[in-house]
DNA sequence: GTATAACCGAGACGGTACGTCGGGTCTTTGG
DNA sequence: CCAAAGACCCGACGTACCGTCTCGGTTATAC
């Protein structure tokens, strides 16, 4: 299933939108941000890495940030856990979203930064990305043995909260880390990992 | 201490820097943030609210979200907790933190935004803004009896992390939050609220 | 003969440059230098008036004086003698000079101006205005019985160039200024008028 | 008779104003304008190279163009002809004029520049500057034999527009030009130089 | 001597224009 | 109707310079 929400089984005459285009736009887009952050990057640079022109890319997207989450969830990197209803522990789950995070980095950051000023993109970052991330986490979780619902909200604040509190400052998602984050998460009693 | 780092004893000759100016343009620039947002706040507009010139602000602040960090640490409201080794529980300080944070959220929100764009502004955000909040967490949570480093350190990360991470996200700091966040802080082994 | 240098037989895809808007930029430089002064027009007030954006004066001529050059020329008040090589006798050939003098006088004396400060707009100014009006006087000093080529040299500097010491220091191109210097010009041993 | 029109004879108390300073800022300007040309260098520029303060400058100047005229006048190029009612022939004197304006060319040019959008820095270049070597020229010419009021008036303008005119295009005053102009004023009739 | 006042260098100040840059729209030619 | 190319409007940016104001400090009279 495509990422994107536009049907291509359109009616009309006309000439149809060019998949290769689309698609060297977004990578072009992805990387270009991963290489020199995403303010250092114009619509107009994507286009021409593209072998586009900059009405393509406005035809299809609203804007640079709109573009840019989806070039981010393409790439898949933002699929943490690309089988989404994951049955693997807490601790690898985590440690997958901690991988995955680090690699998408400067697109994940630019994204937050971006959706503060821009309220559409802020909406359509929490329903495409966090709120499927945060079920995942749920999920997990229940199968840890997390039973209490309130206590596993709370973790799910916790934890991605942490993730992302270091990711915005450039603090590593290192061993250390996750090892302190899944310590959280451990049900009153359990004794061991 | 004061707020500022420039040190005003200048031995030289010349005219002086005006302070009500310097204080003029701290206002400007937080109510104008605030009530504008961020992004649609400009330099120059700042500039003529202040009743200044935007030579002014650029010989003395590196650009708008350095100067916003003034602001913001100027207002005090970043003095979530202004007596800073604060001895109150670890409900009431979390409890300020979050009112403080509420109040300032504009603010906040558009600092940790730019910092993603700017290495310096960061790294200064880091030094005077997270890190004293850290510490006086750290302190607080010792008094509440979390006894092992790692595991406070585990905490400062998951409670300001989970903070943050709402406050971008649009997401209220309300007392449901506060309580559920306490709960995870509560040492194991202890028995009741 | 255009009085544009761009060749707009442009091959390529692309929007083609608008007339609409480089006539209405030269209008609005022409009309508001005369009305307020060349130091008190700005590049933006122009691009205002024109209902244009400032990018795109930019994009076409390389500074102010460039372009009020061109709006000079544009204009054809520059066109002091419009049928070029004129058979009109010197005596109304240099009073219709005098008169174009004076209507263009505000934009005529800024461009000569600028030019003392811009060596290319210097060199555009003579060969675009100034051997222009040289070459048109020539023509009508040989048909006034003006044989001697040096003779006639000296008499189109000691002309033009009074004609600007006059223009330039705010004095009138009257009457009494126009016989005098045709007097200057009677070939040797003519006896009357 | 001093260049100046201050007069030193104050009567209260307080610091008399500094004749070497006062000189150094005369040199600084117009050593500056020479090298630099009259735009490119600016008040700042010359009160740190005469080792004062800008206000000192703004403190005895009206403005930048009235300094630069003060500094040509006092550097005595202005005196193209120091012992003024000169009783030279018209032609020394005229070779005198064109090697004295050579000299002095960019700060002249960038004066008659400016007078173009300053009237009263026009005013003064006219009285200091026009009238005087006009009054030279007007007594060096009835000593050469042109009788005829207006036939002088018209050499007057003919002489000085060529020379103003040549040097505000970069055209040399050269001997040619020089001779070319001469011949225009001999006085009917006569025949040799 | 001791006030008083104008000077001096230094440099911050309010203001205005500059020329550049990027976002997002519009308009061509061509497929 | 889509695509590349590129001109367009808009508006913020940071810089530069102008001429003024304000420092601490330095001469000079005038008392």
């Amino acid at each position: 299933m495509p990422d994107q929400t536009y049907s291509d089984a359109r009616a009309g005459p006309g000439r149809r939108r060019s998949e290769p285009t689309r698609l060297a736009i977004l990578d072009a887009a992805y990387d270009l941000v991963v290489r020199k952050g995403y303010a250092a990057v114009t619509t107009a640079e994507i286009a021409a890495a593209a072998g586009a022109g900059k009405q393509t890319i406005y035809r299809w997207w609203a804007s640079k940030p709109a573009l840019v989450l989806d070039a981010l969830q393409h790439r898949g990197e933002v699929e943490i856990d690309p089988e989404f209803p994951s049955d693997q522990p807490l601790s690898s789950f985590f440690q997958r979203v901690c991988a995955a995070a680090t690699r998408a980095a400067p697109v994940l950051r630019s994204l937050m930064a971006e959706a503060q000023f821009d309220t559409a993109l802020r909406a359509e970052l929490k329903a495409r990305l966090i709120e499927r991330r945060r079920d995942a986490l749920r999920q997990t979780l229940i199968r840890a043995g997390i039973t209490d619902l309130r206590q596993r909200e709370a973790l799910v604040l916790a934890l991605y909260g942490a993730v992302w509190y270091r990711l915005l400052l450039d603090e590593p998602l290192d061993d250390a880390f996750i090892a302190a984050m899944i310590e959280l998460a451990r049900p009153a009693g359990s004794g061991s990992d």
